[in-house]
RNA sequence: GGGAGCAUAGCUCAGUUGGUUUAGAGCAUCUGCCUUACCAGCAGAGGGUCCGCGGUUCGAACCCGUGUGCUCCCACCA
């Protein structure tokens, strides 16, 4: 057979998911169907819905990737693994990227068009961007069940979204009013609080002159006025008072006094409260109820009118009377230029301050009057919070989310969940004539409320033939992705269905820690209220992915890669195996394709081992008869110490594994393929040159090749499968192959292992010092206590130090290469000329940390309090170090002596 | 303003109830090798006041306090 050089990753990769697709492997059993779950227990996991705004970013790969691993290890474990592939509707960006794609690209205004038509073009969008993202996925290898696809829009699920609604309704948890909120005015709808990001920004602050009426001038002052910070001059037709701190002495001749409100020339009057900091600004507070959260909550104190001088897409309305019409940065500008002209502008100072914006605009959000539909959580919130508080839920790394869960559903706030959007479920209410509103699934179902609400007969009649108009909003989108463990599995809409009592609770959750408060404690939430049962019993929070400099991926940065160029670059495996390996739970990421070159060399290193493994067969078959195999205990060594190094790391394996802890466990192993199997256990087993390797001893190490490929499958599938099938022919497939049980490992091999590895090392390295070129053959003279314990090591350690024979305490009657090893002097004799001054130097170094090391620990045990206190067992210990110490430093200044 | 987390080699990070640790790995660096699987490799090496200070302890990278520097979350100070 002819293998390439290197691994080559493209068509393989593709070769391999197909194949796995024709044998749905990853076919979850649809039990709703009649299928049955054959007594295995099922592993769910439901994929965190990428939205259909775009392509995948590095943060999805790695999402994916976690859950992969997580549910081909469940597969090969014996679990019936069900991963459900899906994507989200996600209304705001959404829409907002369609409406910018219908005027780049058609010049279609959405005003211009019906709500039919924009959600035509909505669905082409989602349509084309769905499935860039499923193909992405498959691409990555993930082992989703491409039968169980899901949208939180597909028609059952827009049902379960209005069934959620009108049964929180009807609970009175969902109600209709007047709040205000934050207003997106680039989408023109309203947000949820969860929905604006704070970001620092350098602002101005305004000191603006307002007189004082001169109608009730304080008496002798000639043209009275007083000065009024503000971040926002262009708000000040909006004003509908002055306020101060009733202690202030400042402005105590104001009390009953009104105030003139500049350019508009509006009298309004001072009221006074303790909520206004006398120290900050000028000690007076302009009160703008319509455009400040704080001014509104003191307007609703002392009953104050709302002048709302904004549009809802953020210009100045009819109310401002002045620069109507002009948007409300521009209008600053002017407001501010008018005001200095006219002599009322004070002063501006430069302020740190924090603004609002909205998460998928950009925009400064503004807050606003304005009447929604809210979620009142306070009910909701405590079953979620018991679920985790009490264990039912693990949040992976718990120690430092666990506090954050805490204290948002604590201080939960009502959620405000109607979008001014036509993307998404549409709110299901509607409204007579007189503007009373009736809930129902259908509008049948809200005429029929409508009818039992207005009870004398007459009435009814007037119901029933009433014109009724559907509420024009949407729900936000989060709305929908709280259902998504349950109503993937059609929870809802066909309760206790055979998949949902199967497949839920789901295992675990992977998914960024930005989207805790969004989506993981809302799925909790619905959970408990819909299933009386958490929705999954881990969460694995991934970190953020960042650039190499520590900055967040983003377009505009241009340094967030794109994942089908790395995946034709590198390979999926490298891939995954790149973002894998410096990925501990909840740390930030800081990605660099360093680390997928070094996933790309680690195939090649498998490819390579692959090779010679091949190699052999082929050598084994052609020298059957006239070789005669030389392969005794050596072979046999390599090979049960192996074995036991191999169970001890899949032991290891196990525990990171199921903490979660899996970049660790993708080191560990890495570590295990490369150092243990590669360097040493190959080249142990490895023939003389022109030799062939014993049939027995090729197959073991075959078998546990295979063994080390299974362990890997799950962050590395594609290559694992392919060397699978080209070591041997096989029936059977890596990807659905079951782990055999975990054995203990002996850990007299371990030791033994060690001792030659150790050994092996010290000698190379002498030799390295001495300029002793690898071609050189040289005779090892070693001084042991235990020569035996050489039977079985001895071959190998010719073999792998070139030496051509190997003696025990016998003096080699030359000048030699001194070394220690294990506490045994080892003595290199060879025909090259010594030099006794690099020996001397190696040698006093490490004399000199031994006789640190051995300090330090008769320090320990000549410290009475140390005798008393410690365990036994590591007193023992430190007396075993000071043996061992001493015993080198012996044998050490024995050969310096001698130099 | 409140809360959380982090600080270990040039870089990215391990270090799981304090004791085989005068601290490990990968990458990077240096030295030597075209050794018949792999130069995307092999064999080695160098590199650290475990952020500063104090405390607890027989013993601290690890526990406590404090300072400094980063990061994140929450919050209505114009």
């Amino acid at each position: 057979m002819e293998l390439s050089k290197n691994y080559i990753p493209g068509a393989t990769e593709e070769k391999w998911y197909k194949h796995w697709m024709s044998k749905k492997y990853f076919k979850s059993l649809p039990v709703s169907e009649g299928g049955k779950p054959d007594g295995r227990l099922a592993f769910t996991v439901v994929i965190p819905p990428p939205n259909v705004t775009g392509v995948l970013h590095m943060g999805h790969t790695l999402n994916e990737t976690v859950q992969d691993i997580l549910v081909r290890k469940a597969r090969m474990s014996g679990f019936n693994a069900c991963w459900v592939p899906g994507s989200d509707h996600a209304s705001i960006a959404t829409e907002a990227k369609v409406v910018d794609m219908l005027k780049r690209e058609k010049n279609i205004d959405k005003k211009d068009l019906s709500r039919e038509e924009f959600l035509k073009y909505a669905f082409e969008w989602k349509e084309k961007y769905g499935n860039i993202i499923y193909s992405q996925i498959a691409k990555l290898g993930c082992s989703v069940d491409w039968d169980r696809v899901s949208f939180t829009m597909d028609d059952h699920y827009y049902k379960a979204v209005i069934k959620v609604f009108v049964d929180l309704y009807r609970k009175g948890l969902i109600y209709r009013g007047a709040r205000m909120i934050n207003w997106d005015p680039a989408a023109k709808t309203a947000l949820s609080d969860e929905e604006v990001e704070y970001k620092d920004v350098t602002g101005k602050l305004y000191y603006i002159k307002y007189a004082i009426d001169g109608t009730q001038k304080a008496k002798g002052q000639e043209d009275p006025f007083i000065v009024i910070a503000t971040q926002r001059p262009e708000t000040i037709m909006g004003d509908v008072a002055v306020c101060a701190n009733p202690y202030d002495e400042r402005y105590m001749h104001l009390k009953g006094e009104k105030v003139i409100v500049p350019l508009i020339n509006k009298v309004v009057p001072v009221i006074f409260d303790e909520y206004v900091d006398k120290d900050f600004g000028t000690g007076i507070l302009k009160i703008t109820p319509a455009h400040d959260i704080n001014d509104f909550n003191i307007g609703l104190k002392y009953n104050l009118p709302v002048i709302d001088t904004l549009n809802d897409d953020g210009t100045l309305s009819e109310a401002a009377q002045i620069f109507i019409g002009e948007d409300r940065f521009v209008a600053r500008k002017k407001i501010v230029e008018e005001l200095r002209r006219k002599g009322l502008l004070v002063k501006e100072e430069e302020y740190e301050t924090r603004l609002g914006y909205s998460q998928r605009t950009n925009v400064v959000a503004e807050p606003k009057i304005s009447t929604q539909w809210f979620v009142k959580m306070k009910d909701l919130a405590q079953p979620a919070l018991e679920a985790v508080t009490s264990g039912k839920v693990t949040i992976h790394p718990n120690e430092k989310f666990n506090a954050t869960y805490k204290y948002w559903l604590e201080n939960v706030k009502d959620w405000c969940i109607s979008r001014q959007l036509w993307w998404g479920q549409q709110i299901p209410a509607w409204y007579d004539e007189e503007g009373n509103v009736y809930v129902g699934e259908t509008e049948e179902e809200a005429r029929k409320e409508m009818s039992n609400q207005k009870l004398p007969e007459r009435e009814m009649l007037k119901a029933e033939s009433s014109k009724l108009t559907r509420d024009e909003d949407v729900l936000d989108t989060w709305f929908s992705s709280w259902l998504w463990p349950i109503e993937v599995f059609k929870g809802i809409t066909e309760p206790d269905n055979a998949d949902i009592n199967y497949y839920y609770p789901t295992s675990v959750v992977v998914t960024g820690q930005d989207i805790i408060f969004f989506w993981v404690a809302r799925m909790i939430m619905a959970g408990m209220e819909y299933k009386h049962e958490k929705p999954f019993s881990d969460v694995y929070f991934t970190g953020m992915v960042r650039d190499k400099l520590g900055r967040k991926m983003s377009k505009s940065l241009g340094n967030s890669p794109d994942l089908l160029l790395l995946i034709h670059e590198y390979g999926a495996d490298a891939v995954r195996f790149g973002i894998m390996i410096s990925s501990p739970a909840g740390n930030d990421l800081l990605f660099d394709e360093s680390s997928l070159e070094q996933g790309k060399h680690f195939n090649n290193k498998l490819w390579n081992a692959m090779k010679l493994l091949k190699m052999w067969e082929e050598g084994s078959k052609f020298k059957t008869e006239s070789s005669e195999p030389k392969v005794g205990g050596s072979g046999e060594f390599a090979i049960q110490w192996f074995q036991n190094r191999l169970n001890e790391v899949r032991g290891e394996v196990e525990v990171l594994m199921s903490q979660f802890r899996l970049s660790e466990a993708l080191k560990t192993i890495y570590s295990l393929i490369w150092d243990d199997y590669c360097s040493w256990f190959l080249e142990w087993i490895k023939p003389e040159y022109g030799k062939a390797v014993e049939q027995d001893v090729y197959e073991k190490a075959v078998s546990l090749f295979d063994e080390l490929l299974q362990i890997l499958h799950p962050f590395m599938p594609f290559i694992t499968e392919e060397i699978y099938h080209l070591l041997k022919e096989r029936k059977d497939d890596l990807t659905v192959k079951q782990f055999d049980p975990l054995q203990p490992a002996e850990k007299e091999w371990l030791l033994l292992g060690n001792k030659l590895k150790n050994v092996i090392s010290a000698i190379r390295d002498a030799r390295n010092k001495n300029n002793l070129k690898p071609k050189e053959t040289v005779s090892l003279f070693i001084e042991t206590n235990d020569p035996s314990s050489y039977d079985l090591l001895k071959d190998i350690l010719a073999k792998q130090i070139n030496a051509d024979s190997i003696e025990f305490n016998k003096d080699p009657e030359a000048s030699c290469i001194m070394t220690v090893a294990e506490s045994e002097k080892i003595y290199i004799k060879s025909d090259v000329t010594i030099d006794a001054g690099v020996q001397k130097e190696k040698l006093t170094r490490d004399l000199n940390y031994l006789k640190g090391f051995l300090i330090s620990v008769e320090k320990k045990l000549s410290n009475d309090r140390f005798v008393q206190n410690a365990r036994p067992e590591v007193i023992e210990l430190e007396r075993k170090k000071k043996q061992d110490a001493e015993e080198k430093i012996k044998v050490i200044e024995q050969t310096l002596s001698v130099l």
